[in-house]
DNA sequence: CGCTGTATTGACCTCCTTCAAATGCGGTGG
DNA sequence: CCACCGCATTTGAAGGAGGTCAATACAGCG
């Protein structure tokens, strides 16, 4: 009795917006078989590549990323466990952006193959591979709103407001705090501002009360006030259930 | 002989980046079949919907929207003829956004259950499918990157040349020139600019050479020099060939 | 020929950047 | 245990890209 259970973040996710057979959950299960440990900042795939296999974030943070001639870069998302990195390359085929690691991660290599097989074997889990991916479009969509239309400050909140609910789904935050493996000058290229303008924009959040710092965690003391804040609509992250789960502990740099 | 081919914009995209066989073509042909003209300036799927049907755009240009509570918004997203308007929402169910016709518009409607079935019963048009919608997630990850680091000058230039090389894809631009029915408070609310700055950045461009309008109609007399400008890089669209069509004429607003 | 919506202009303002230096912190080696 | 290094955060002062407000010009249309 009590076989410990595998602790997926992808099932989990998925399962906070679609429904999931017991099969589907292991069949999900058996495609996490290949792990390997991947050192903070370092880039796991290139612009430009071809990737044979499909990577799985199941521990850590990553980023996709794209850096342009003059070494500007933007970060275009902020991979969390449970999350593909590159689930599109097996249609698409080129790698049109990097991925790099933020913390040190555990990454989970799934043949092509396997994804392809298992997506024209089960219609139920095309449909919620292709679930995911389109709410990381959306999620996407709601970045553009964020660099398009908000002030500075409430890029940064609303920023924070979807890790810490994408984070509560896969069981990696409390109800008021999680780690945030990201220094500040990574916020800043996710937020295309400066460094030193996201420092003062922390400031500002710390000082008003909305946020405060342990360490690299980050304590959002009272998350509705903060969605209040920059008017936070949920929706677009497409979970159903927003469900209590079960918090696991991470560790990771500095923040404050 | 000679029997009047259908103009079929999605195909022509699909195309551009996946290889259909003609079965394919006449399968996506048949989907034309319900099709509704849509005035300049409407709203034609609004946030929070749950529509039955897939909407797809056959002529004219329309856009994805979201709308804040204080009235300001961001387009995040020109829909042109092949586009489709809303194929995730036989995934997602719910509509995160908005959409809206700029020109008046041909919309095809199809039922949601049509779009499934061709999905499940032909894998090559899923993947096509899919690669579309994966397509048009690269088009949103570059445009972070122009809202987060590119200045207005280039980030309008960017835009063009993007818009330049789609409207070919479909047949709907000239090597150097295409109708372009957004005015500028449309142009500032995709870049997350204003009015007036968008006028001044014309203004710029235009005195510097690298576009010129006639009316509604952008001209580019030079986009390789438009594209060295801005650093346009159009790997992000996925188009293996990019070769020369048939040029469509289209009516539209004024520009300039 | 006046109405309406869009493009254009000018003056002023401010949010965010730039540049540069200082501070703090964790690790590492002596 | 302390000195030192590298990295991240913090601070200050000055500049600039883009915003705001408001007026004007222009084009199509009934």
């Amino acid at each position: 009795m009590g076989v410990e259970h595998l602790y997926n973040p992808l099932t989990k996710k998925l399962q906070s917006g679609c429904h999931l057979t017991a099969e589907d959950v292991a069949r999900l299960d058996s495609l996490i078989a290949d792990r390997r440990v991947v050192a903070a900042r370092t880039d796991l795939i290139r612009e430009g590549q071809r990737p044979s296999d499909v990577h799985l974030v199941l521990s850590g943070f990553a980023y996709r990323q794209k850096t342009l001639h003059d070494g500007r870069r933007q970060i275009m998302a902020i991979l969390v466990p449970g999350d593909f990195c590159d689930l599109h390359v097996a249609i698409l085929g080129i790698m049109d952006h990097a991925i790099s690691t933020v913390s040190e991660c555990v990454i989970v290599t799934i043949p092509q193959e396997t994804v392809l097989d298992l997506v024209s074997k089960f219609n139920h889990l095309t449909r919620a591979l292709w679930w995911a991916t389109l709410v990381d479009e959306a999620i996407l969509r709601e970045w553009l709103v964020n660099l398009g239309q908000r002030s500075a400050d409430r890029q940064l909140a609303h920023l924070f407001c979807e890790l810490h609910l994408r984070l509560k789904v896969v069981g990696l935050a409390d109800d008021d705090t999680f780690a945030l493996p990201m220094t500040q000058a990574e916020l800043a290229d996710t937020l295309g501002l400066t460094t030193v303008h996201i420092n003062r924009m922390m400031q500002q959040l710390r000082s008003s009360g909305l946020i405060a710092t342990q360490g690299s965690r980050l304590v959002i003391p009272d998350p509705e006030q903060l969605q209040a804040f920059c008017a936070f609509d949920p929706t677009y992250l497409h979970r159903n259930g927003l469900g209590r789960h079960n918090v696991q502990k991470d560790k990771a740099p500095r923040l404050s």
